[in-house]
DNA sequence: TAGGCCATCTGGTCCT
DNA sequence: AGGACCAGATGGCCTA
C-alpha cells in the first residue's frame, strides 16, 4: 500500500517546489560541462559518499550465502514474474548441465545484486537532492532522479561562484550600500537564479517551457499546452 | 490500450 | 578464471 501511495502522480505543487528550487539553471547550463571536466568540483563529501556506497556494496554483497541467495532468486523471480523461468522444466537452462546452469544461476544473482545496489545508491540520491519526499509524491525516476542531481550539483557550484565573487568584493572593502555591482545580481534579484520564484502567474506550461534539454516525459504530469 | 518505467535474464567484453 | 560492467531483450505493472 506504501508503494501505491509512493507512484502517485507528482503534483504541480510539488513541480512547483521543484522548479523554484532549481531555476532556469539548474536545467540550462550544463553545456559544456561534460563529463571531460575532471577536478571541476574537488568536493571531498562525494569522496566521502563514494566510499561508503563502495562499503556498502560489499556489505551487502556478503549478506547472504549462495544458496540463501539462489532461494531468493527464485522466489523474487516468481513475485516479480521474470521472463526466463531459470528455474523451470522447459527454461532455457534446462538443456544445459548442471555446472552451467550453476554457473549461470551465480551470475544473474550477482548481477541481480549488481543493480540492487546501484538502486540504493540511486535512492541515496533520491533523498538528498530537494524535491517534494512526501509519500503522496510519486518516486522520482531514474532519468529524473540523474538528472535533477546533474542540474542541483551545477546549480551548487554556481552558487558558491558567486558567493566566493561576493566575498571578494567584500574584502577589497566596498560597501553593501552602494550599488550592487552587474557581476553580483543575482543576489539583488532572486529570479536572475531562481527564475520562477516572483512568477506565480506562469502556468506550468511556461515554466516546462523553460527546461529545454529535459526530456519532456519528466513533464508528463503537465497538464498545461504550451 | 499505448507508452513509460522497471526488474530480470542473458551474452559479450574488459579487467584483475 | 572469476567478477564487474554493459547493452539488448522480455515481460509485468501502472497511468493517462
Amino acid at each position: 500500500m506504501a508503494e501505491q501511495n509512493l507512484l502517485k502522480s507528482i503534483s504541480n505543487d510539488a513541480l512547483l517546489d521543484l522548479t523554484q528550487r532549481y531555476g532556469q539553471s539548474a536545467f540550462g547550463f550544463g553545456a559544456g560541462h561534460g563529463p571531460g571536466a575532471p577536478g571541476r568540483f574537488p568536493l571531498t563529501p562525494a569522496t566521502d559518499f563514494l566510499s561508503g556506497q563502495t562499503a556498502k556494496s560489499n556489505e551487502s554483497g556478503g549478506e547472504h550465502t549462495s544458496d540463501d541467495e539462489d532461494a531468493f532468486d527464485s522466489l523474487e523471480s516468481r513475485k516479480r514474474g521474470a521472463p526466463f523461468g531459470d528455474d523451470k522444466p522447459g527454461g532455457p537452462l534446462a538443456k544445459k548441465s548442471k555446472e552451467q546452469r550453476s554457473l549461470r544461476l551465480s551470475i544473474n544473482a550477482r548481477e541481480r545484486r549488481r543493480m540492487h545496489d546501484l538502486n540504493d545508491a540511486l535512492d541515496g540520491l533520491r533523498a538528498v537532492i530537494p524535491y517534494a519526499h512526501s509519500p503522496s509524491v510519486r518516486k522520482l525516476s531514474k532519468i529524473a532522479t540523474l538528472l535533477l542531481a546533474k542540474n542541483y550539483i551545477l546549480m551548487q557550484a554556481q552558487a558558491l561562484e558567486e558567493m566566493r565573487r561576493l566575498v571578494a568584493y567584500l574584502n577589497q572593502g566596498q560597501s553593501l550600500s552602494s550599488p550592487i555591482p552587474a557581476a553580483l545580481a543575482p543576489f539583488g534579484q532572486a529570479t536572475a537564479v531562481y527564475p520562477f520564484s516572483g512568477s506565480a502567474l506562469a502556468s506550468c506550461a511556461e515554466k516546462c517551457s523553460n527546461f529545454s534539454g529535459t526530456p519532456s516525459t519528466l513533464f508528463k504530469h503537465c497538464n498545461d499546452k504550451p
